[in-house]
DNA sequence: CGGCATCCGTCATGATACTG
DNA sequence: CAGTATCATGACGGATGCCG
């Protein structure tokens, strides 16, 4: 829905076991998943366990109705989460991590820590860029 | 310049070491490097050694010379790639990984093998989930 | 060859309002 | 409480053309 791959690497860029990257075009699936503005945040929220859609949406702070939903129907199409909607009087809907879910969750949580550990060097590096090329040039 | 964080999750959901999503400020900004359509796709790219401008440009196949520039220039600013440029008479200008982005390359790459393993199990849940409430609801 | 600037279309995202 | 529908916007990405 959201890409079109075709194609994305050379043909001819295989010969190597580390990055499949000839795969590129699911590994863009993924990415476009992974990527979003939120499917993380979401996931992240589930790895306690079961929750409502009102309480992650207060969980993840900033996410509009409409984003929580989007985000929480992809996971649910590509079997990441689970949706158990409670026929009771004031309705109850309850997301979960998927097994599949919870394999992502260990991918995701070692870009997070790699993140953590690293931000430092980033942010460094961006405030060393911005300030050369930023605003007055070599000279 | 992408995205402008606030707070992104609920300031109380820490207490557990798992993922620290309270960190999500600078998880957001690794994750728009990341997400972006092509910074990845560089990135593996560049696994093998340094490579050329023109070089990449056809090792990525549909990328633009405005995005190639663009993401080159974003990798740069984070410190994940260093740019040398060899004053020769037929400019030359290599890019190559960092330390720090052969470490990223490491994360990359465990996504990548994620989505390797799993794509087939998403690809039959999403069609699964088309086939459902894609057209025709349930009954 | 390598790179930057501009115009422009698309689409994801967010705000708001309404329904079951 | 949970979710949908609509509208507006702004970032993202592509094509083109010019400069070092």
């Amino acid at each position: 829905m959201t890409t079109e791959i075709v194609s994305l690497v050379t043909p001819g860029a295989d010969a190597c076991g580390r990055l499949p990257v000839e795969h590129g075009e699911f590994v863009r699936q993924i990415l476009d998943r992974v990527g979003d503005k939120w499917s993380l945040l979401v996931i992240a929220n589930l790895h306690d366990g079961p929750r409502r859609y009102t309480d992650l949406q207060q969980a993840v702070t900033g996410i509009s109705q409409r984003m929580l939903t989007l985000t929480l129907r992809q996971l649910g199409e590509d079997g990441l989460i689970a949706r158990t909607a409670y026929a009771e009087v004031p309705p109850r809907v309850e997301y979960a991590l998927t097994p599949l879910g919870e394999s992502f969750l260990q991918v995701a949580t070692s870009l997070v820590q790699w993140a953590s550990t690293h931000h430092g060097e980033i942010r460094e590096h961006r405030a060393l860029a911005l300030a050369r090329g930023g605003h007055g040039e070599t000279s």
